[in-house]
DNA sequence: TTCCAAATTGAAAGCGCTTTGAGCCGGAAT
DNA sequence: ATTCCGGCTCAAAGCGCTTTCAATTTGGAA
């Protein structure tokens, strides 16, 4: 059923069917009331290519995966991150496409989106420092809203992002006021600007209180199990081993419980533990009193507001690019503890 | 830059420069590469929709997420699914469309997607017994794929699964050569189809050695890690708890590792273990010898055979419905070992 | 030399919608 | 009575592509 065989049905123009489909006043309501009823009784919708070819607008935006060819990781904040996204996308009636290209393909992806059409706009994921694609669709004037930010960007743009920096001041504060000073910082990859921002937050406080920061207290990798439980083993092997972890992700965190659990330290008693959590909805930490210390921060809400930005943007294209920064609620758990080698200086 | 303006800068019309882009054998050889020069120099790509307008295929598949309105899971399989089947789907110049909707939208959902004309087929998640899409789906004739077996189903159709009630056979199997003979299962919801199958085997494989299941050792829910956890505990503060674990998810396998740990139990040593693993690329199983003993199979790969199957499908519609099951790997890792309790039994 | 088939190109219609410009009608204003 | 206007409706063009059908050219067969 289209346009124009409802429009027979009814004894009317497809110009007066459309007008009346899409709420325009110069039709008579009582029109208006039939041809509703009879596309509810018909099931009609418009065709989704023939309406964007005459308008112009796709009504769909664009989020490109790319996969690193080495190590094909599929960021596990994505699922949430689009989950947000598209309750926004499925209310202003616009649609989500997703592509999964290779690392290399992915410039190409974003020209032959803007130049198909295919997309009003799109979602850049993981920036890294310099983002190479902030500039590429700036260039090409394709809407976009960056889910974080890209250190050294040079002209403004539009992002929406967790005050990493912030939530790894405060994190690392706690476990100094504890008692610990030798935190060891199981990051993610530095190349990736959250980060880089994570770091700089640790960096930040230890010299704050004068600490001297031990490279040998650093790893930064892939934020898996494995490579969580692998930083935790290295460190605590240490002859001086730190007595706390700054960690980047729940599921790094549980693997470096696994490497404490090995040695038979117990989280929050023997060792300490604060970790960044995205509340990932299949990864709660703890019901009641949180499993894990953690700076905590939606990432379904970061795609809620990502989405509605973008969207706002494509409405108005004269708009000046949008910021929102997030703070991380810092929330106590069970795993942070005072540093028990440390108990004689708290007590001063 | 579109087909019109291409045709004139060469001269040409654009009936000619259709052709010579899209490969057909009347075009002068010559000519065709000017075409393609002229449109690699200008970076021209077909405008999708007027193109899928043309030609009546959207070049496109949806996959439709449905969202309980009470917990909101965002299944954490999907988006390595996603990720196996957007490789095949860029690689033959398909679209992935992404539909976040509240269960009850789901069903129109379809249908819009259907009259619209947005996608030419679609994958359908997470099917339960009985699942009403099928019938829906087969109804309206828009080409699907289910990624799993719905129970009950009618007619035939479409679907790439894994054999669960043989993997959770033997897996329980397994234990039970092991000498344990009390198995607590922790599932995945039971509505769920593939939860249905996991627990038959559980069952059946019990029955085989003339065991007669507990229901205080079976737990159903979603797997999280924190659910997985609840079940743990609460087993084992039976009188008779259970020496093993049979668990439908690795996600829910760290949770129940966190209780056996609480009360000191070592997995492998005080306690087994064997958990379902999907693969997820951000959740490895131990790199060397597995964490957990685990039935496997890697859902990024039932990803590009689904999707594979439902291009397949689209491309021949006369093609009658395709089935493909998949058998998952038995692996044994460091969490499971003899029921110590049962040692003499297993010494006569 | 004539004719036909093959090779190559083009004009135009059509995909299903929106939107501009125009038309029609009845009643109010002049 | 004439003009004008508001309220409705419609014809037709156009969005950018594909595809049918027709036209033209060319080379060789007759």
């Amino acid at each position: 059923m289209n346009l124009k065989e409802l429009a027979t049905e009814l004894g009317l123009s497809p110009t007066t069917v459309s007008r009346a489909l899409n709420g325009y006043p110069e039709v008579n309501e009582d029109t208006r009331q039939r041809v509703s009823a009879a596309a509810l009784r018909h099931n009609y919708r418009p065709n989704t290519r023939a309406k964007g070819l005459a308008t112009g607008r796709a009504m769909a935006i664009g989020h490109v995966i790319s996969m690193t060819s080495q190590h094909e990781m599929m960021n596990p904040v994505f699922a949430d991150f689009i989950a947000g996204a598209g309750e926004v996308y499925s209310r202003a009636g616009y649609e989500m496409m997703l592509s999964v290209v290779r690392d290399e393909d992915e410039a190409q992806t974003y020209r032959d989106l803007k130049a198909r059409g295919t997309v009003d706009g799109v979602i850049v994921h993981a920036p890294r420092a310099n983002d190479p694609r902030i500039g590429l669709l700036t260039g090409i004037g394709l809407p976009f809203v960056v889910h974080g930010r890209s250190t050294g960007a040079r002209a403004p743009y539009s992002w929406v992002d967790v005050n990493n920096r912030r939530a790894f001041v405060r994190a690392t504060a706690l476990l100094l006021d504890l008692g610990h000073s030798r935190i060891g910082l199981v990051n993610g990859l530095e190349y990736m600007d959250f980060a880089i921002r994570r770091r700089n937050g640790y960096l930040e406080a230890l010299s704050a209180r004068a600490i001297t920061p031990d490279p040998a207290l650093r790893r930064s990798e892939e934020m898996t199990e494995e490579s969580g439980y692998r930083a935790a083993c290295d460190m605590l092997a240490l002859a001086d081993p730190p007595t706390a972890f700054l960690v980047a992700s729940l599921i790094s965190a549980i693997g470096v419980r696994r490497a404490a659990e090995d040695r038979g330290l117990k989280l929050g008693r023997d060792l300490s533990l604060v970790t960044h959590d995205d509340e990932l909805s299949y990864l709660g930490n703890g019901e009641g009193t949180p499993i894990f210390t953690a700076t905590r921060s939606s990432v379904r809400e970061a795609g809620r507001l990502s989405a509605a930005m973008l969207l706002d943007l494509i409405a108005d294209p004269t708009m000046a690019p949008q910021t929102r920064l997030l703070e991380a609620d810092l929330v106590v758990g069970q795993s942070t503890g005072a540093n028990p080698g440390a108990k004689h200086l708290l007590r001063q």
